[in-house]
DNA sequence: CTACGAATTCAAGCCGACTTGAGGTCAAGC
DNA sequence: GCTTGACCTCAAGTCGGCTTGAATTCGTAG
């Protein structure tokens, strides 16, 4: 049985050692054991660690990452969860695309100064409401 | 003229007083002066922080808000930055419509277990790809 | 005139997700 | 057997955008 070490899986994986070493402290990831002082890792790590840059990607945090994977590792999604969160970047979205067309708008309009562009101003008035309904959580997509 | 005190301007902007000194200290917004200790601000801030706002949930970060406004507090937005801006939010949404369609998919789909539907494991196969894409500037419209 | 409440400063704390650094251990190749 | 270099632990630091708390100063209403 080949095991990996830290710095094996941190190349193959494309992420630090540390950041490695950090999801095992938090029980995101495991070692099958030690060799030594080292942590052994099992190939299937990889998939795992495939499966969480993802998550993250999707905005999910690492805490609600370590709620998918059942005790032995394996990837376990709750589908209403996944729903939610789907809801959640739909509504994302739709700001910014409306935040897109406006930054275009913006930019082309023909105004001299910004604030002479009435969609312009009617955009701020109602800054705050937009906020508001953004404001749940955000991901971010890194 | 009537001057605002700080506790005005936080109520009728909508964001704690600390948040405005924030702000003040960074050098985004600046007070007419004082009364006493107490910061007096221009009615024109309340604009300012619409502004502000609007910035933000574009994933401006404060940094780049305040060279938005020039010297004299109005906003100059230069427009070649917006356009990229919106490039930028376009990529991301793409990326971000992406990863919702997966969720959706990953939720509905008929496999017992997600590591069994073969569309699941091609994201995942491919999730390095995309993370390297998102990468650049990800806003988290907060 | 005095009390009250709103404002002030400054330092420190918080959050998530890591990274960095110092100092120590250990397996493998020669 | 010894060196090398990858690994270890633990504490502390980083970043952005604020918030919190303690100690203090003011302006204004009564």
């Amino acid at each position: 049985m080949k095991f990996l070490d830290i710095g094996t899986v941190a190349e193959k994986a494309g992420v630090a050692p540390s950041t490695l070493r950090y999801y095992d402290e938090i029980g995101l990831i495991a070692a099958v054991g030690r060799h030594g002082l080292r942590r052994q890792f099992a190939p299937e790590v990889l998939l795992q660690l495939k499966l969480i840059s993802w998550a993250k990607s999707a905005g999910f945090s690492l805490d609600e990452i370590a709620g998918m994977f059942a005790a032995d590792g394996r990837p376990d999604l709750p589908r209403a969860e996944l729903h939610r969160k789907a809801d959640e970047l739909d509504a994302l979205i739709s700001n910014l695309t409306a935040l897109s067309d406006t930054l275009r708008h913006v930019a082309e309009c023909s105004a001299p100064s910004h604030m002479q562009c009435p969609k312009f101003r009617d955009i701020i008035e109602a800054a705050g409401e937009v906020r508001k309904k953004a404001r749940e959580r955000p991901p971010g997509a890194r």
